[in-house]
DNA sequence: GATGAATGAGCCTTCATTCAT
DNA sequence: GATGAATGAAGGCTCATTCAT
């Protein structure tokens, strides 16, 4: 059962409402690619009725931006949770866990990484989405780039780049996560992960082995 | 001035128009991505009429279906070329000629790099394109494997997994490719080399270095 | 002035809309043909948006079915009552109403007489169309056997063939119809008339008789 | 082989063209209905080029009129022999040759029947089909009405109308014609035929008599 | 706030017609 | 005369948006 059987669907606070909406459009778009999300699609799973999404957003556009942004806002509140907390023991510890967190999202989270990529995939020709985009990426950059500089001074290594390094993480996390999902039998996701992690290990052995696997 | 002026209605072999249609199209995702895509946008683009474009595919979705297929093809081709000629000196050239070709690409290029992604942006809910884009990776992933094999090999490596490598290797251009795509700014064409290069670096130490940038 | 100036889009319960596009539909086969039937006109027609058709229908084949539907059911409704009933004094009243009910129809019926000879000319190449047309033939035939059946039993005769005249009552009723549809100045709907009830009175002369004049 | 195999395409005098196109507009309405005619199919049926129907024909309105009219004018010729050349030895024997020559028609016929109703279906909102199929049913009104007047005057019956039952007749055909078309399975040429003779031999008992089976 | 019937612009597609060869 | 690639108007259908209830 996808609807949330609100057979008394009365009246609910605006954010509930809002929630409701984009979760479905985020299913909608895992499951009939962004061109074919239409409004009537995403007010039926969300099991509400069709003018609601203007209601509530304004446009349809405006509630894939929220979905998008709801998408990424997420994804950088967990990532700055583990890049800035104080909660870890040790850099390596940290690096571990932001790799144990790029790598071990559900599936509610695999439909997120197909939205995420579907509008990737038309960000080059629309600005606001690619403003959103490339906002995330960069304060990734930024806060990844500190953690690895940190890595690499604990190494003593003073010829890396953390900058460069930071931004092969990035593409490389992109790079494993559409091919996972474009083709999961090519790419399982545990070896996406080995992949990632042996990038890692590669560039910051001090912090990272490999598994003896 | 973009359109061919031909106002005189001349009959041109069916390649011909196909090709120009195809490179229309491309020209149109770019700008517009995959769903701005329409029939009266490729043609004028192209300078012919309306009809055309159903009279030598049969439908829109052939022509998007062709597109794909030729972009993939044509990076396809380019690789092959390089990964099974027999005219590099050394297993280090050839990886350094496979680094130069996946960087060195001009403007049209670029074009069909938004083409790749806008497609695999909807390929998780399109199987005909989830098919494209898959056929194209393995294909690449097997022949990469062999040369990575090859250079770990000449290394005396045994403990690295080619496989993984070429996994991690195409993820990570991909990345890069998406990444430089949506915000040049942020990660150069050049930015993205160095760390594609410092990738294999690191896997690779014997055969590719870092430049002493 | 044919629209119902709808200025002030009321909801209307879905039965009063399919009804209305019905009619409209009608109207625009008896004065364009059948492929002169565009959903513009119809919608039109109807005082009602483009959109509605489809949105009541799931398309244009369906309403022209449905549209057809209707009108081979009112017709069948209307005989069935007839041939039914146990309101008539005699068989010869029952043949008498029969007669009258297949040539009193009002302008409206003229309508939907081009409707019914619309569909059975593309009949032969639809077999949709066929079905439903040759369903309503069979059902009366069957029921109209019986009746002249009966007729010819209450006259003695054994030797005339029920189902054949059946048949050739029908053929003839249809034919005149098409021919008076046709050209009303050479078969105006009087000598219709007179002319099928020439036939029952030949064939079944204690039942039927001549007006004098 | 259904195309005329003329490899060799010479220019061929125009009216070989004319009637080579004409046949194959035949085929097409038979086998999808008026509404499905294309230029394109019959010039395909045809074997030859598309632009070649315009050439000779001015358009596709003036090709369907052509093809309705060489329908008619072959059926009035056949008829018009029958009903006026004095090659038969009685009325009776006259009679019996329209029946015959109503009734039997080759395969090639039925197709032709099949465009006779395709374009009866649109006649009513076609002033130019009304007007071709008109001219010919009153053609043949005033020669079976002089026919059956003959044969009323033979057998001294003065209070038949002839006008009548030649309308009756005509109508009769036509929707014999016409549900025979349509379902044959209901009603096989034969019974047609029956139903047909039966009509003449009530109304004419003195010249036509029902064959003992 | 919530509903969903209604609207109408925009799209893909078909096809009669044209015309350079 | 003959060809068939090219044209472009017209039609069916979809769907974001509106608004009376």
């Amino acid at each position: 059962m996808t609807k949330t059987a609100n057979k008394t669907r009365r009246a609910q606070p605006r954010e509930v409402r809002r929630e409701q909406l984009i979760q479905a459009t985020i299913k909608c778009i895992a499951r009939h690619g962004l061109s074919g999300v239409t409004m009537g699609r995403v007010t039926r799973e969300a099991g509400l009725s069709m003018g609601i999404a203007n209601l509530h957003f304004e446009s349809k556009e405006k509630l894939l931006l929220e979905t998008l942004k709801l998408v990424t806002e997420e994804y950088a509140a967990g990532q700055t949770e583990i890049l800035t907390s104080g909660d870890y023991p040790s850099t390596a510890a940290r690096i571990e866990a932001l790799l144990a967190f790029d790598f071990n999202q559900n599936v509610a989270d695999k439909n997120k990484l197909a939205v995420w990529f579907a509008f990737l995939g038309e960000a080059k020709s629309r600005p606001t989405y690619q403003r959103i985009c490339s906002r995330q990426d960069s304060l990734a950059e930024e806060k990844i780039t500190a953690l690895f500089q940190l890595a690499l001074d604990e190494a003593g290594d003073k010829k890396a780049d953390a900058g460069l390094l930071a931004a092969g993480y990035i593409a490389l996390v992109d790079g494993l996560w559409l091919n996972s999902l474009v083709d999961p039998r090519r790419l399982p996701w545990k070896k996406a992960l080995r992949a990632a992690r042996q990038f890692l290990a590669s560039a910051l052995p001090q912090h990272i082995s490999l598994p003896p696997g």
